[in-house]
DNA sequence: TTAAATTTGTGAAAAAGTTATCAAAAAGCG
DNA sequence: CGCTTTTTGATAACTTTTTCACAAATTTAA
């Protein structure tokens, strides 16, 4: 199986070549995607070859060709549908968010318990939670966004996965516990602010006119 | 130096070991906190060591004393102090929060050029960008939170690293470019999103429901 | 007190991931 | 055309990270 971390980079790659084709390219080197995404060039030939993306010797890539293969490779043609569980911060946030539609990927519907929110606009429908496995399974929904407090996140995704989904894009601070079928892709805003303190505590590099050590 | 992913796992035992002890315990294993966390007890062992926290030989780990290493550890008792760079739908979402508080870290202010969003009330002050310089030093901040379009990202960042911030949590799919002693945690929400399509397409567990192959 | 059971800590082994090396292909050029 | 340069692709070397294996310590219990 491909690594997490070899596809995004391959999506930041992607991205890349767009932005060259753009620009009126027609030929792309592993050093220029190497210096764009910042990896090494021998990283972006060893992650082509993983999907079996072929170049030419002395001729780099054919952006063309590469933006063909891309396609194929994440589905570029096809939309992309999830929904959203619980309409709060977080989830309003990624329901607001434009960027999302220009890759195709669509919140099909949100998902709520609070009669508040059901009534409430957003762009999408917000439906209550009771009705999710209908939509589930009408829809043919695989994937779910969840943003709901951390208290009900276990028992929220127990019911999902019994509906059928697949895979998860969690906000919460909570250790799923799946099947092993199922992938959960955690975005845990906590831990990236925490680590990131622990390290420029550890820094040299701090502010100098800083009387006192606050962080 | 100790890598991200070693603090992120410490920071999930300890949030564990917080919950065994509310429940009463006074001690803890390694096999406690690998269930709970998901990895394996070794692991568990290995992040330890890598800290210098030791445990007694079949008596395991005493939840007081691993409490008050993870507060020397992670500065436990000192408030953290970030700000935030633009005030859109991912920038309220996260000042809206309440979580942060209880884990002692706290958005100071947020900056936008937006005049709207500089007038608003969010129930942290909002200036207007120009004023960041000033207040970073006044107030010495060393982290940032960037939420702010992505073809504007790297400017800000240049200004703010100018201004000595040496940590940064980038919400925006760019790639900064920052001097090396600066570290930054990106937050791309559509890798992670794309990458989780990518598996449950390559998957084999599909809902068997689903006439069309829809995603 | 001795034996049995359990759990840590660590060094070795294995696995995973990244970087270096270099032959081969292709393009440019005199 | 033959020589030089560039760049890929494959493999080897290296590095990092995780898992394994087991001695040492400590507790429990007989
Ligand atoms: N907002 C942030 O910046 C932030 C940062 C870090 C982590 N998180 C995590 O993300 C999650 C969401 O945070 P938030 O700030 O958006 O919270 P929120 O309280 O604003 O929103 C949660 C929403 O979920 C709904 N909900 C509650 N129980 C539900 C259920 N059983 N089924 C369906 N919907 C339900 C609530 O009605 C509410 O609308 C939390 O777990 C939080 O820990 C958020
Ligand atoms: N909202 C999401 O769900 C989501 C998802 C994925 C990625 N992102 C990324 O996060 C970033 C923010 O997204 P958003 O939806 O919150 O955008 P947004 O447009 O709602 O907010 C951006 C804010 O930044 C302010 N701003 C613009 N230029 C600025 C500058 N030079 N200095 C200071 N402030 C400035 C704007 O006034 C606005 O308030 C974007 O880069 C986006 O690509 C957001």
């Amino acid at each position: 199986m491909i690594i997490k971390s070899n596809i995004q980079r391959v999506l930041r790659y992607q991205h890349c070549v767009s932005n060259f084709y753009e620009l009126g390219f027609d030929k792309i080197y592993s050093h220029n995607l190497a210096e764009a995404v910042g990896v090494s060039p021998e990283q972006v030939r060893k992650d082509f070859s993983e999907f079996g993306i072929r170049g030419n010797k002395r001729g780099g890539y054919d952006i063309h060709q590469l933006l063909d293969t891309f396609q194929d490779i994440f589905h570029g043609k096809v939309d992309k549908r999830t929904i959203l569980i619980g309409m709060g911060n977080i989830g309003s946030a990624l329901v607001k968010y434009r960027g999302f539609k220009k890759k195709r990927i669509s919140i099909l519907a949100a998902f709520d318990i609070d009669p508040s929110k059901i009534k409430g606009t957003y762009g999408i429908p917000v439906y209550h939670f009771d009705e999710v496995d209908k939509f589930i399974n009408e829809n043919c929904i695989h994937t779910a966004i969840l943003s709901v407090p951390v208290v009900s996140v276990q028992q929220v995704t127990d019911e999902l996965v019994k509906s059928g989904i697949i895979g998860f894009l969690n906000f919460t601070p909570a250790i799923l516990q799946v099947p092993a079928h199922v992938v959960v892709n955690n975005i845990d805003l906590y831990l990236e602010l925490e680590s990131l303190f622990y390290y420029i505590r550890t820094s040299e590099h701090r502010n100098i006119n800083c009387k006192e050590d606050k962080f």
